[in-house]
DNA sequence: CGCCATGGAGACCGATTGGTCTACCTGGGG
DNA sequence: CCCCAGGTAGACCAATCGGTCTCCATGGCG
């Protein structure tokens, strides 16, 4: 049976005890998104997670090299939640190009919804530590080569184009839906997207 | 004759010497935009500034109110440098619905640009002040204000649901263009907005 | 039993945070 | 001349920051 928790991509991983740094991870990629990275202390992190700081400084460092960690481990958690939850959206590329957006709208939903990590962290953070950025592309690359094979699959003439005007839109739905508290940004760039997919595929 | 330092809205506004509340504001708005609001201290303000601890707290009581008066005035000056911008790219309506996007790319080429202030200030701190966010709201509707003005102007059926669409390819394009370090997020929105324009047109 | 690695608890460090308050300088009006 | 308002300079405060370090409880292994 699928359990409700399904829904949070990031909760339910493990059964029981985690390893500290583990703990560690999940608890700071949590208060990253929710607080801020700035916002965030590492005593905040330590008491949440209940690991020593000296276990943190053993493990990663620094609070900078904890965040690029975080964050890698956040692309491969949400590629690894995304990418079923749109090929699952639909029997045809093109639905699935549609299902893009229908996986968003779950995501909105979810209360433990706080923004996309790396849009948080590159606005954030992106002038002092290039090394951010440089996931938050890496991310997106990732990202816009997976809709990019969709529209490959559709038929779509320039897929990397079509990919590119999907992530936008994708992107500016999701700090609209932060800014305004609300999924309804998704079914708006949905509704985008089926106009942008149409005409790409060739008016079918 | 125009001035090059038109490009940027932020500069040059006024000839010499200004109040301590303007430049307060002024060197606010570009440190919490370039570095974000909770990595700039006060002290930073202050000695950029050339403005007294003491000034600075008679005038906004504390940072939280000085963000306010920041995003306040942000807005004002924003859309004074956009709307014209925006209309004298066409002649057309239709035209102008895609000056939109134009504008965005003159913006994010301008070396001063750090992001929206208002994204960056929802994104950072959102959590704790309810009051930024509304303001950001606020700044979304009059700019989508202006953009349904120009869809009705082109006889669109539904324009505030094309500026809904098209609002959100411009924060999609904006935070696009601060995560690649680029300003063509702007070209790829626009050609996604002539699409959606094309077709809301009437296939004109 | 002793030994030793793991890691939790938390003192401690200098730097910095937002915010308050005193002292001083300066220019204009009586 | 005096006086006062407007503004600068900067000491000072408690709290917190990221980061280092010591102490000690625990548990597996010979």
């Amino acid at each position: 049976m699928g359990r409700v928790e399904e829904v949070c991509y990031r909760r339910g991983r493990t059964g029981g005890a985690e390893s500290a740094t583990e703990r560690l991870l999940t608890v700071a990629n949590e208060l990253f998104c929710r607080e801020g990275i700035n916002a965030t202390g590492i005593k905040r992190v330590l008491d949440e997670s209940g690991v020593a700081r000296r276990t943190l400084y053993e493990r990663f460092g620094s609070k900078e090299n904890l965040v690029r960690a975080v964050l890698e481990r956040e692309s491969v958690l949400w590629l690894d939640w995304f990418r079923p939850l749109v090929l699952a959206a639909g029997d045809t590329p093109r639905e699935r190009l549609l299902g893009v957006f229908d996986a968003l709208k779950v995501w909105f939903e979810d209360p433990a919804f706080f923004g996309c990590a790396f849009i948080n962290a590159v606005i954030e953070n992106s002038k002092h530590d290039e090394a951010i950025r440089e996931l938050a592309v890496l991310h997106r690359e990732r990202t816009n080569a997976f809709i990019a094979d969709l529209a490959r699959e559709a038929g779509v003439a320039e897929p990397e184009l079509l990919a590119e005007q999907l992530g936008i839109l994708m992107d500016g739905a999701i700090v609209s839906a932060v800014t305004l508290h609300s999924a309804e940004p998704a079914l708006h760039a949905r509704l985008a997207a089926s106009v942008l997919v149409e005409r790409a595929t060739g008016a079918g």
